[in-house]
RNA sequence: GCUCCCAUCGUCUAGCGGUUAGGACGCGGCCCUCUCAAGGCUGAAACAGGGGUUCGAUUCCCCUUGGGAGCGCCA
């Protein structure tokens, strides 16, 4: 390319299924090093396996990426409309004698390789037709076209994560670069493809790392710039078993229905294998002004959902009232049936809110703890709640009603006329406090209970303590 | 089987030859307190094993063990 100094990152997934959190955390590490660098970010999209790419996937990653706010720059690339350009490289190639037509059979392959597994030698490919004249008899015959790799020497993948990696020659063998129906292979296309979007730094999942050697025989052979890699880790389940569905490689989209917000993604995927001193709670801002390459880790990370919903509540706490408000109605409208806040609970919502999001760990929590404000009425019981009305909690509600009628119905004002009853009967104010609690929220726990009177108001409060009173 | 990668508290990690091996989550205790959280203080908790190199290894090298990835006309 030409005098193009900034850096040019890009995230490419195969649009066979969802964003998980592996790919998730590739597109965040590829997006942060991008704006670090004042670089640009591209999206492409491999879609070059026509079987199992949908549209609807395509779709649940451009969803995906959304919610994570990770934005790319210029238009979305997708691989399998390049098809004809990969094909004229791979016919470049073979013009200038650095690939060869290959006319083995699946089934002579599927035979060398039976052969080769029982004889405990490396699978490979043997290189038949390398040097062999296909002569007349193969005319018409369907053939792909292999690169011909060096068979001696190493190739060097300098990754700025795993150092140094040497392969030798003899081990890698020549990749089939165009297929007999005549469309690229994955090897090519990435090479083709990175090269003509001009991408000077490939970070992607350890798993291409193997990969990278024979990508850079196409790129020698092409005469290519190479492009600095760096291989990141695979993230593992908690069991430290590879991510299953059962353990979190989830859509991200399943993240927000659990509750967690983008924000929290981005603090948590971040420290998931890359570390900057001691800091656990870094805003995005913050990554990217931090955000390095070398600082990355070399070893696969498990997931940790304590830590994620402790990071969750952290940001939570944060968010404005009227953001999480919104948060719990998006939740609200994914479920299904989907719900909507009435006018007045969201009132009631936004005006707990603080004591709320204090102490929720996700919006899920927080949506859950809210709801004795969405609807009136007495509260049906939890269990631990009827517990809490004994005879005597419920004849304390008793006195307590009169009491707090007469304050100004503002959180001190009620707080002081509870607290002068216990006195009067010699009790601790939790014991007056409690009681309150269950019969107006129907659980144990809440937000500090007098400002939740306030937020309910006289007459819906006292509607709801009569009903437990004696 | 072959190739490649990885290895510090349970988990995420700091460490880049000499440290009382630090932080965070989680866990225990105390404080605060109307419940639950939050917050403050505090406690337990790690260098996988074996060889080297070195005056000295968590740190550098090798082996073992244990994880992981790849070995397709999938991506």
């Amino acid at each position: 390319m030409t005098e193009n100094k900034k850096p040019v990152l890009r995230f490419a997934p195969s649009p066979t299924g969802f964003l998980h959190i592996g790919g998730a955390r590739t597109a965040l590490f590829n997006w942060l090093f991008a704006k670090h660098t004042g670089g640009k970010f591209l999206l492409r999209i491999e879609d070059t396996d026509r079987e199992r790419s949908t549209p609807e996937a395509v779709d649940a990653i451009l969803k995906g990426m959304e919610w994570l706010g990770l934005d790319w720059d210029g238009q979305t690339f997708y691989q399998f409309a390049r098809a004809g350009r990969h094909r004229e490289i791979a016919e470049t190639l073979l013009a200038e004698g650095k690939a060869y037509r290959c006319f083995t059979t699946a089934a002579e392959l599927d035979e060398m390789r039976a052969k080769l597994r029982a004889e405990g030698k490396p699978i490979r490919y043997d290189g038949r037709w390398r040097d062999r004249d296909p002569g007349p008899e193969q005319d018409g015959k369907p053939f792909v076209i292999r690169l011909k790799a060096p068979q001696a020497g190493e190739t060097i993948v300098h990754d700025v994560v795993q150092g140094d990696v040497k392969f030798a020659n003899d081990q890698l063998d020549d990749m089939v670069l165009l297929r007999s129906d005549g469309t690229p292979t994955y090897m090519l296309a990435v090479v083709v493809d990175d090269f003509d979007m001009g991408v000077t730094h490939i970070v992607r999942g350890d798993d291409h790392l193997n990969n990278a050697a024979r990508q850079l025989q196409i790129i020698h052979a092409m005469g290519w710039p190479v492009p600095i890699y760096g291989h990141v880790p695979l993230i593992h389940g908690p069991d430290g078993a590879k991510l299953s569905k059962r353990h979190g490689a989830l859509a991200v989209e399943a993240y927000r229905d659990m509750g967690y917000l983008p924000e929290t993604m981005r603090n948590y995927l971040l420290r998931l294998g890359w570390s900057h001193g001691n800091d656990e709670i870094i805003s995005t801002e913050q990554a990217i002004e931090w955000f390095n390459l070398e600082s990355i880790g070399r070893s696969p990370a498990r997931l940790d959902f304590k830590k994620l919903d402790n990071l969750n509540a952290h940001y939570i706490r944060q968010r404005s009232d009227e953001s999480l408000a919104n948060e719990v109605d998006v939740l609200l409208s994914h479920l299904s049936p989907p719900r909507q806040l009435d006018g007045y609970a969201r009132v009631r919502l936004m005006a707990a809110m603080p004591g709320l999001k204090e102490r929720a760990k996700t919006i899920v929590e927080l949506n859950q703890a809210a709801e004795f404000l969405y609807t009136d009425g007495p509260r049906t019981l939890e269990a631990d709640a009827e517990k809490l009305l004994t005879a005597d909690a419920r004849s304390v509600l008793g006195k307590l009603i009169p009491a707090l009628s007469g304050t100004d119905w503002s959180a001190p004002a009620l707080e002081d006329a509870a607290r002068t009853l216990a006195t009067e009967l010699g009790l601790k104010l939790g014991q007056v406090a409690q009681p309150i609690r269950a019969a107006l929220t129907g659980k144990t726990t809440s937000p500090p209970i007098f400002a939740m009177l306030a937020v309910l108001g006289p007459d819906e409060s006292l509607v709801r303590l009569r009903a437990y009173a004696s």
